[in-house]
RNA sequence: GGUAACGUGGCCGAGUGGCUAGGCUCAGCUCUGCAAAAGCUGCUACAGCGGUUCGAAUCCGCUCGUUACCUCCA
């Protein structure tokens, strides 16, 4: 009854049914964050849009090899005055190790990512524990003849590379625009074509992270890390190469061109997945224009955009309430509409857990169970459709409805078969825990609760009901909580 | 300037040729000690102008507006 999984392909422009290259197993690589900064709100929705994709997959019965980087060298300070390597600017800023930078701002990617229950990838390589295999292609580029060198640094030959394929084919680019609207900038001579990019550089005397190569002592290249590592992990091809929109030139253009001009001879990926941007008042949430929010600031509130702070599920259930394909807009009015559409699916998860089929089954009605049959299929219809996250939610939605109506009797949960029955639950919590990756947050305060029967408490000993106050003392005792009358008043501590 | 998108009701956000998207907000009803929850009902839509069609939010053209990439920014 389930139709095939569809996804939008870049590289086609047309959505396609997705056929693993050897199934039942799939091969992924995502484009992971540049740990040079605190994850924000950008980096939460490629997370889990790519998350839902995995845990789709695997619902569906692949078995997946997720890989996701992690970019600890190479990436240039845009807005800088000289080319200085992004992570090691940010290290002597603090006075830091440029690891321990690298280290710190993982550990913060990996507790955000997990308080969004972003399920970790199955490898997590990391750009700086790859130089050999990135040596090794940069060799395998030049042996073709499409790079060269120039004191000590390694270029890729665009031009040379465009004479057999077609440099720009993801972005829809052709090569002589591309030469036609190039912007001249500094620190380029070196190149024979300003298309051209850096494979390898030479790092100059005050560069501290550097490593030996045939060429010089260096770094690789910023788009070669992708390339060389999901090679070693998933293959010269493999099925799916996720990121954001923005990746996908330069960035994804020219992975797929070191993977033509080395020895893999493929576009690296049969399907190429892009996630659009979050905007904030219309505009692209970016480091440069000052309007990036990030995840801590989104969960305590503590941002001069925030009316008031998002729990980490509300923000998951915000990503996915929109296409992944679309931008989505920031505001605190969207945000809370998500606390309330999140707090709503859960509510009836609750119920169904609660729900019961009854002993004996009444005169099923037909229509009522093929209208709630026809529900569950249109939640996987949204996932199938090109994972659209939104209709799938919309359709809970509509069964949540029924589900509620069941549960207090407007429609008796008799006239449903046993099938219907099971289906509409495993349907929901399925869906929501396993595929949306949705989960209950703790609510309320303990302490305060805590606070709140200690006054029946009170109010019950003052009043001399003992079986009462004998009652609370008890089911409290249960819970490893013991009740201290003390003369200055009541008070509870931990059970010893 | 080049390339690629987008413009849906009070807000967010699906849909892509005929069939109620959905969530939030607002109003009413049922239920109810009060309230909430839940259910039901209602409200304001497809930027503008032309064209194709029996029929267009959906296809085509133009106009206006917005955005992204083109800068070694995930």
């Amino acid at each position: 009854m389930q139709q095939a999984l569809s996804l939008y392909n870049t590289l086609t422009r047309k959505k396609e049914v997705f056929e693993p290259l050897h199934a039942p197993f799939v091969g992924m690589y995502v484009c992971g964050p540049t740990v040079y900064g605190e994850p924000h709100l950008g980096h939460a929705r490629s997370a889990v849009t790519f998350d839902v994709l995995y845990r789709y997959l695997r619902y569906l019965g692949y078995t997946v090899r997720y890989v996701r980087n992690v970019t600890d060298v190479g990436h240039l300070v845009n807005d800088a005055d000289e080319g200085e390597d992004k992570i090691q600017k940010r290290a002597k800023l603090e006075a830091l190790e440029p690891m321990e930078v690298v280290q710190h701002y993982t550990n913060i990617y990996h507790d955000e990512m997990r308080k969004l229950n972003v399920l970790p990838p199955d490898i997590e390589p990391r750009a700086s524990g790859h130089i050999i295999e990135q040596i090794e292609m940069i060799q395998e580029i030049l042996k073709n003849g499409l790079a060269y060198q120039v004191n000590g640094s390694v270029y890729f030959d665009v031009p040379a590379y465009n004479e057999g394929h077609h440099y720009g084919k993801l972005s829809g680019r052709n090569i002589d625009d591309l030469i036609a609207n190039t912007r001249a900038t500094e620190g380029q001579e070196e190149k024979r074509s300003p298309l051209d990019f850096a494979l390898w550089k030479k790092a100059s005397s005050m560069h501290i992270m550097r490593w030996p190569s045939p060429w010089s002592d260096g770094f690789p290249g910023w788009h070669l890390e992708c390339s060389a590592m999901s090679r070693k992990y998933l293959g010269t091809t493999f099925d799916i190469h996720g990121g954001g929109l923005d990746l996908m030139f330069p960035h994804h253009e020219c992975e797929i061109a070191q993977s033509q001009a080395s020895d893999n001879h493929t576009d690296a990926a049969k399907y190429w997945v892009h996630n659009n941007m979050i905007t904030v008042n219309g505009q692209k949430m970016g480091k440069s224009l000052g309007n990036f929010i990030n995840l801590s600031e989104l969960f305590s509130g503590n941002h001069a955009l925030l009316e008031e702070k998002y729990s980490p599920m509300t923000i998951r259930f915000f990503i996915l309430q929109a296409h992944y394909r679309s931008t989505l807009d920031f505001s605190n009015e969207a945000l809370q509409a998500a606390r309330k559409g999140y707090t709503k699916l859960m509510n009836g998860l609750r119920i169904l857990e609660k729900l019961q089929y009854p002993k004996e089954a009444g005169t099923p009605d037909e229509k009522l169970n093929e209208e709630l049959l026809k529900l569950t299929e249109d939640c996987f219809r949204g996932m199938n459709d090109d994972m659209n996250t939104a209709r799938t939610i919309a359709a809970l939605f509509n069964l949540l409805k029924k589900v509620n109506s069941l549960y207090l009797g407007q429609l008796p949960v008799s006239s449903l078969t046993r099938g219907t029955f099971d289906t509409i639950r495993n349907t929901y919590t399925r869906l929501v825990l396993d595929v949306l990756g949705l989960r209950e947050e703790p609510i309320g305060d303990t302490e305060e609760m805590l606070d709140l029967v200690l006054s029946f408490y009170r109010e019950a000993k003052e009043g001399k009901a003992y079986d009462k106050v004998d009652l609370i003392r008890a089911e409290l005792k249960k819970q490893g909580i013991t009740i201290k009358d003390l003369k200055t008043g009541i008070d509870w501590a931990y059970e010893e």
